[in-house]
DNA sequence: CTGAAAGCGCTTACAG
DNA sequence: CTGAAAGCGCTTACAG
């Protein structure tokens, strides 16, 4: 490959020289410019190899996206991809490239982690980018100290909250109140909620007591103290509340903790921590030939596009907003600010026709 | 920052060691490597960097997808977005980083390529990535020029057909051919044709019989060839067909030369080259109280999602194939094999509900 | 306005 | 099994 060192030997100038060719032009003459672009052109020179001036300039062109699990689960889930719509909202990003920065968090490498973190694994972590917009992963993750470590500007979307790193999110306790609230308000008292993850280790299946005051990943946890919270405000043992995870944020993993729990509890409504498990719900309410929201009413979490489709009764959250918001608060990081403060979005209840009075109208409890 | 040298004077052994323990611990004694992990992660070292790395080795550790206009469009247009959907389909980048090459080709890039290619501009074309996936460009975009200067191993999906390059498409011409024979088999004669974009000179509106010569976009050249042979196999002169030009790949281009076509011309089929801009057809077709099929005919390409909600006719063609098969061959390529061949995908018309035969049926030519 | 020199952080033959 | 040395392609103070 044809180099800037064999470009300045045709010219007859220093290296340096054609470095100034392309980064500073106002340093040389123009004629000497024009000279230097003519010789690079006839020996066919590609221009400065990025790899080598970020060497030296410590600048890649490129800001990356680090996304929980796999790059094929991303563009399928719903909510990353509204989050990335926004984040290539952003003008900035006709300049510089999107690295887009899959990573597993999967029992395996949680099993792991210092390997993982030791050797790179993956070369998201190693340098490749100025800078990363990192969506939702759990409080310890490995990445994270390496990102810290390596002194690249972070923004975090939704989770976890760390010190010192603005977070783009929305009030994800008070929401879940909200939900727990609006079924209440309705009448319902057997009420069951299925969450996506509270730790990525795996587990599928009924939460235990335990379990409900270990979570590691942050937009669940408050959830979870946002239903306990407002269940215990009005008297009910949030303990007793039966909760499932799904272990995942498929459809596929929702419905079977779905069926599990209708299996072994008489419940009236379902509460969710996203649309998709609210769908899974649907779903398999149509399998048994239960009506919603006759039968069960069942409310989502994001207002996801599908959310309208089903006619869903969800929390709407500003997806969109916090990819745009996020990658505008990195560029000004990236370019020295240091009064980046974190942002909580508003979010709203958007009642639609998946929730409705229970049919056999409980007496309310204050009326007992 | 901590670096390699760091670590080995710390540890009390040569930096090569250090670089040894990372990338290839079986040359070292177990304990050497474990004594030299051990500091590392006492010195809060991250690993490796990239970029240094890079410099010897070559590789980053990424590969790019190389999209026409902003990123911002690419997340909003269909078929971009499956093509993605098929790219991360490949296992492979569960170990890769995907970055996203914007690539704005507008009249004022056009106006001055030489700069453009020169300075570099997209660090994509810096050596970002170890490979990468070029997705419509017209034939002569400077980034090709660079892109193999550098050697960087590339597919190309739909266009432009280069020497030497693995291309993954489809046959357009004869699709295009069967988009025509559908209209005129169901008893239509005028017909009017909107294309996306010739050339991206900026042109918007009627076609001249000169620039029906003069294209530099693969894909829309050989639909454009196709349509000249199929009309003219039916003994009808192509250069008297209206013909549009949208002039970009959005709705609202295509609905502002769809109005002209329908200003300017009694047609009762509209052919299109994109869904989208079919989908402008019956927005505009709404918009005059035509009736589609009933008044006007319109046919589509591609089968985007949207088709189906459309009910449009269309060619199905299979994009998402096309982007898991490219990064599949991209993959082959950069793992050294020289027997990568280009691929032709198959398609088929899928007739909905938006092409009928005439209203007031006009006599078939060839019964004159 | 121009150029020589140092060095960014690594990997990889090569020698021992 | 281990280490010293060269060099990947560039940018940037610095000196002239």
């Amino acid at each position: 490959m044809t180099t800037m060192k064999d470009v300045a030997l045709a010219a007859g100038v220093s290296q340096a020289a054609v470095s100034y060719a392309y980064s500073r032009p106002s340093k040389l003459s123009a004629g000497q410019v024009r000279h230097i672009m003519q010789t690079a052109a006839r020996l066919g020179y590609p221009g400065p190899n990025i790899v080598g001036a970020s060497l030296r300039s410590g600048k890649v062109g490129a800001i990356g996206v680090m996304l929980m699990d796999t790059l094929a689960y991303a563009f399928t889930d719903p909510s990353t991809k509204l989050l990335l719509e926004g984040v290539v909202q952003s003008h900035k990003l006709n300049e510089l490239a999107l690295t887009l920065l899959p990573l597993p968090h999967d029992a395996a490498s949680l099993a792991a982690p210092k390997r993982r973190m030791a050797d790179g694994g993956q070369s998201a972590l190693r340098g490749l980018v100025d800078g990363v917009i990192v969506h939702s992963l759990p409080d310890d993750h490995p990445a994270l100290l390496v990102l810290r470590s390596r002194d690249i500007p972070m923004v975090i979307v939704d989770a976890p909250r760390l010190p010192g790193v603005p977070l783009v999110g929305i009030r994800d306790r008070e929401a879940a109140r909200e939900q727990v609230r609006h079924v209440m308000g309705l009448g319902h008292s057997e009420i069951g909620v299925i969450v996506e993850r509270l730790r990525p280790d795996g587990h599928r299946g009924e939460v235990s007591v335990a379990r409900r005051h270990d979570m590691v990943e942050r937009v669940n946890r408050e959830r979870v103290e946002g239903y306990r919270e407002e269940f215990e405000s009005a008297g009910v043992d949030f303990d007793k509340i039966p909760m499932f995870e799904a272990g995942a944020f498929d459809e596929d993993s929702a419905a079977l903790v779905i069926r599990e729990l209708l299996d072994g509890h008489d419940v009236t409504a379902i509460v969710t921590t996203s649309d998709t498990m609210a769908i899974a719900a649907l779903k398999v309410a149509r399998e048994r030939d239960m009506r919603v929201p006759e039968d069960l009413s069942i409310i989502g979490f994001d207002d996801a596009p599908d959310a309208e489709t089903f006619d869903l009764t969800t929390i709407h959250q500003p997806m969109v907003d916090k990819g745009h918001i996020a990658a505008t608060m990195l560029f000004e990081l990236m370019s020295g600010s240091t009064e980046v403060d974190s942002v909580m979005l508003p979010h709203h209840l958007i009642v639609r026709g998946t929730t409705a009075p229970p049919r056999t109208r409980k007496v309310p409890r204050s009326h007992k």
